[in-house]
DNA sequence: TTGCGTGCAAAGGTTTTGCATGGCA
DNA sequence: TGCCATGCAAAACCTTTGCACGCAA
């Protein structure tokens, strides 16, 4: 699947290595940017973004937008491992993503596949609304 | 709830008529602005600007983020008429977004509130996969 | 008259692109 | 050696902000 990966430098080895090894979490490019300049071995803003877009174009990682002015967000889609399938909810309010396992929302993908014809991808989908925090802070 | 609104002008008028008029579809910012121009009355960007992110924070319209670079998009809540609840799908192959009401989306909103204390908000949220025609068109 | 609203232009943050150089195979 | 990858800086893109002027109340 990674037929387009033809030379292999430093940079995309470390670059994959840093992605993998924050496979649960999310990262944006600028979060890569500061953990390689605090290394001490930086690397070039276009390089990181060039990377990120063909490991996302080749599947490797997942993007996805969360709002308006923030940057995007990369994750590994790790399919064997401990990052199965799961779904980003974020809070309008506070602005915190939280990830959801869950099977009704397997379910509800099948549904809007058999339904609807659309194969939701789940990993880049994100959930807006208002958190269990948010909710009881403002007693709405 | 539109206490903030004390002046009232020719431009948060037009404005205002043309989000209603366009309540069912979602539009970006830059089309108010062309729509406008068009009209040869044109309204000034950051007028525009101000006046949706207003609208948005008075929960008059709804801004949901599709992907990466594009602009936000804006569309009316008209929690009357025939904009009932629905979700946005949006195709990351070719782009399409469709809106699609389903009752197994409302109780998808149901059973997070229950388990996992999130209030969805359907206006806001996108859900992407691969569409119908894309699935076919590339066999997958 | 008061002060919010408007519009222009400039700034801001994120991502992409042009181009010369560097380094893998 | 050939050619992809890198890095810098500049451009592109969407959105916000500063400031002076206009206009509703």
């Amino acid at each position: 699947m990674s037929a387009a990966s033809i030379y292999v430098t430093r940079q995309r080895e470390a670059l994959e290595a840093y992605l993998r090894s924050v496979a649960g979490r999310h990262v944006s490019a600028e979060d890569v940017i500061e953990h390689f300049a605090g290394l001490g071995e930086p690397i070039g803003r276009a390089t990181v973004y060039r990377y990120l877009r063909r490991l996302e174009q080749d599947g490797v990682i997942q993007r996805y937008v969360t709002d308006g002015r923030e940057a995007s967000c990369f994750q590994y889609v790790d399919e064997s491992a401990e990052a199965p399938e799961h779904f980003h909810l974020k809070c309008e309010r506070c602005g915190t993503l939280q990830h959801i396992q869950c099977h009704t929302l397997s379910d509800l993908g099948q549904h809007i596949k058999g339904e609807h014809g659309f194969d939701v991808n789940p990993f880049k989908t994100v959930l807006y609304g208002i958190c269990h925090d948010c909710k009881i802070g403002e007693n709405l």
